[in-house]
DNA sequence: GGTAATATTTAGGCGAATCTAAAAAAAATA
DNA sequence: TATTTTTTTTAGATTCGCCTAAATATTACC
């Protein structure tokens, strides 16, 4: 089956807000996709037609089985195209996302997959973010953010949830980036910032804001290296 | 400046009918654009008013200078995503021209440039058409049918004029690909087929019908080898 | 030149995706 | 609980790209 870019961007938007709140409003549609609640609406009657979505007058939204297939598909492709884009092209983490965001609605099945082998399936984006595999599979990675990283444990950033260019300008001179080391070592209960190790080496401190944008996995080697 | 997906097909098509003759006609675009004559008008009506052709009523179009640079930034990008997806993702010719219509409308210019960088700037596409460069500059390489060929003089395959995938069929059985030597032996009145020496080897007839496809240019090296 | 055939445009309409303004339902709160 | 606020839906329009049918202009031909 064939959909329209606007209704794949809608499916993903809400695979993705699902992953918050269980059920997805319409005005937290309208304001993820830059639009008025009362086009969500529209939009939303027309997917609920397709069986795409279940939808109920006031009720918000959850997808179907059918919406989940599609959202993933549409996630893969997204996905694989911004690692080609920084990979292949050489462009930065922050630039992608937008030329992503048209990339993913091209149908072709056999492009996506012959794609996926030329980079040699990668795992995750370029942000950190698992690539569903061709059947739509993507691995549950339990994340954590660093705000609710234990003092003392080193961890391993493995994905960042915001990727404009002010970010991955912070990222850079605090000389973090995905796969990087870190350790809490310290607290500030005033403006809960953060202490870190970096790598090892580094002493910093970081904002509650940035970290609340940086997720870690515990480190699997107890890293000395 | 940016022009959707149907406009940018509009322009592009008028583009190559303007290289068989001088103005374009509604019909002729209608049959190009598998749509209605009614809807052309419509759409260059709109074309006209954003000064991306001349149009007069009932006297057919032709593009400005600024729809031709349109044109060819869009030749461009099909002709670059038709090389990646040949040489890059292991497509066969046949395959390429429906994805690249696709891809041909996404909008980054970046994305272009460093694709064409990442392709080692090629010069013509998986079919033998040049790709024009940053500046929409299109060498005019002076390509000559092979049925217009004069006899006994050696030439190279420079491109094909049907990318179906029954014609890359026949083009394979006959061993004759982008580049191939060759040279008509003797033509056959009686169906206007011709025979042929290729690469110097094997001696074929191949049909009118064929030939009309093949273009050539006179060969540089007086090919021995 | 007049008539028939062909090409093109106009008129009117439709579906998709959006919008604003108003109505209605649900949720929050006094 | 009654009232206010917030959320969501409905009503009605607009733009885009397309369609069919009808009108009109151009061209071809007797
Ligand atoms: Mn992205
Ligand atoms: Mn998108
Ligand atoms: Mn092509
Ligand atoms: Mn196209």
């Amino acid at each position: 089956m064939k959909y329209s870019s606007s209704k794949e961007n809608y499916i993903k938007a809400i695979y993705h807000l699902e992953q918050e709140e269980p059920v997805v409003s319409t005005n937290a549609l309208a304001r993820q996709l830059s639009t008025k609640p009362a086009s969500v609406t529209d939009m939303l009657k027309k997917l609920h037609e397709q069986d795409l979505l279940e939808y109920e007058p006031y009720k918000g939204v959850r997808l179907t089985e059918s919406g989940k297939t599609v959202a993933l598909q549409i996630i893969r492709k997204h996905r694989l195209w911004e690692f080609f884009l920084v990979e292949k092209l050489g462009f930065g983490w922050e630039e992608v996302h937008e030329i992503a965001e048209e990339l993913e609605h091209i149908s072709s099945r056999k492009l996506i997959d012959r794609l996926d082998e030329f980079l040699g399936k990668p795992k995750t984006d370029p942000h950190g973010d698992p690539i569903p595999d061709a059947n739509g599979k993507m691995p549950l990675i339990e994340k954590i953010c660093l705000m609710d990283l234990p003092t003392g444990i080193a961890a391993d950033i493995i994905s960042v949830s915001n990727q404009s260019a002010d970010m991955l300008d912070l990222l850079k001179h605090y000389s973090i980036e995905i796969g990087t080391r870190l350790e809490i070592t310290n607290r500030f209960q005033f403006d809960r910032s953060l202490q870190l190790i970096v790598q090892g080496k580094s002493k910093i401190t970081i904002s509650e804001h940035l970290a609340m944008h940086l997720f870690v996995v515990y480190a699997k080697e107890t890293g000395s290296k």
